[in-house]
DNA sequence: CTTTGATCTGAACGGCTGTTCAGTTATCAG
DNA sequence: CTGATAACTGAACAGCCGTTCAGATCAAAG
């Protein structure tokens, strides 16, 4: 049987990665305090320590939990279909996945700089398994001839920017829809990396 | 003529703008703090505020001074030529100012949220002047046929996105030269602008 | 009820923050 | 040289930082 005495646990553990998440997105992790946090949750900064061992911890568990969900979602995709079949559920997935949580995208990406050398590499490792994978359709559809590009490397970065950028301007009650947004990134994708 | 009574000034405040540049891009503006700057400098805290009135402006310029010097050299670039002959140009012209002076980029772009509102009114409005230069573009090719773009709005972001997205990777002893890295770029925009 | 232990408070720790300013130093004009 | 003044120092200001911890609080088990 868990161990409930006097639990809170799971209702204060959840709200301060919430509060950590919009706190270190809108400012940024070194202009974000513990009592900020603290407050955001209310509750007092020593409170924070039960739930993780000090700041740096909550930035990479933030990171990393964003990751591992990125990459699991992308596991679950499948791997079957045509190259070009492969390259459109990937934009899609990207596109949808990333617009979703835009706290999150925003951080792993911006706060990679606020990580210790060590975390920074387990974030590093990641995102590059992430890479590799549009890297293998890119190649896949080289190798079969759909795909023409000059550089498979420099392809697969400049799309996941391309990709990644709808982030910056995209909100869901905007003058497109997402099926849209995906759609118009889908074509000028779909045509960078075919003659 | 010219106070120059005891004057360091003219050696001082650039060394004063490098250091902030690149101790902002490296760790961010908040985790930087004015006696880090001072001491990269040679000089003691205090004496930063002979060249700034305080941090924020000290941000401020620095973005600033990036945006102005885009949009300059930008306007040097002149309006001649079909629209495909421009948006090479531009395509070209973003890559390798952008690689030159990786760290004011940087800045510019990770740094918005720093601003206080109105400072970052005015950063946004020169970021859009610039925008709408790279979005004139791909109206006038539509207008001419030359390009075949469903979203010209969605696509001058995403292909600012993309090629800022160099930054993230190029580096001058790398692989690729920054004219190969250029020609790979415009192969892939122009192909995702045209049919 | 009492007991138990997870949860949280509130105060404290040393240290760093941006900024100010009286006083010192260094450079140049005359 | 003297006088002027730009440039800089060094100390101080109030306030916030991440983190620790003894003690209070509270919910569930027995």
């Amino acid at each position: 049987m868990a161990r409930t005495t006097g639990s809170h646990s799971e209702i204060t553990g959840p709200r301060i990665r919430a509060a950590a998440l919009r706190l270190f997105a809108r400012h940024g992790y070194a202009a974000v305090s513990m009592r900020q946090i603290a407050t955001e949750v209310g509750v007092q900064a020593g409170a924070l320590y039960n739930y993780t061992a000090d700041k740096q911890s909550l930035l990479f568990s933030l990171m990393r939990g964003h990751m591992d969900e990125l990459l699991a979602a992308h596991a679950a995709l499948g791997q079957g279909g045509t190259p070009t079949d492969r390259l459109e559920r990937f934009t899609r997935f990207h596109i949808s996945f990333h617009t979703d949580r835009p706290e999150a995208v925003f951080i792993s990406y911006m706060e990679l700089r606020s990580l210790e050398p060590e975390n920074f590499r387990i974030i590093e490792a990641l995102r590059r398994e992430y890479e590799d994978a549009l890297e293998s359709i890119l190649r896949d559809g080289m190798a079969g001839g759909a795909f023409t590009i000059a550089d498979p490397k420099i392809a697969t970065l400049a799309v996941i920017a391309m990709l990644t950028g709808v982030n910056t301007w995209y909100r869901s009650a905007g003058r497109l829809s997402l099926d849209e947004v995906e759609q118009v990134y889908w074509d000028m994708v779909h045509r960078s990396v075919t003659g």
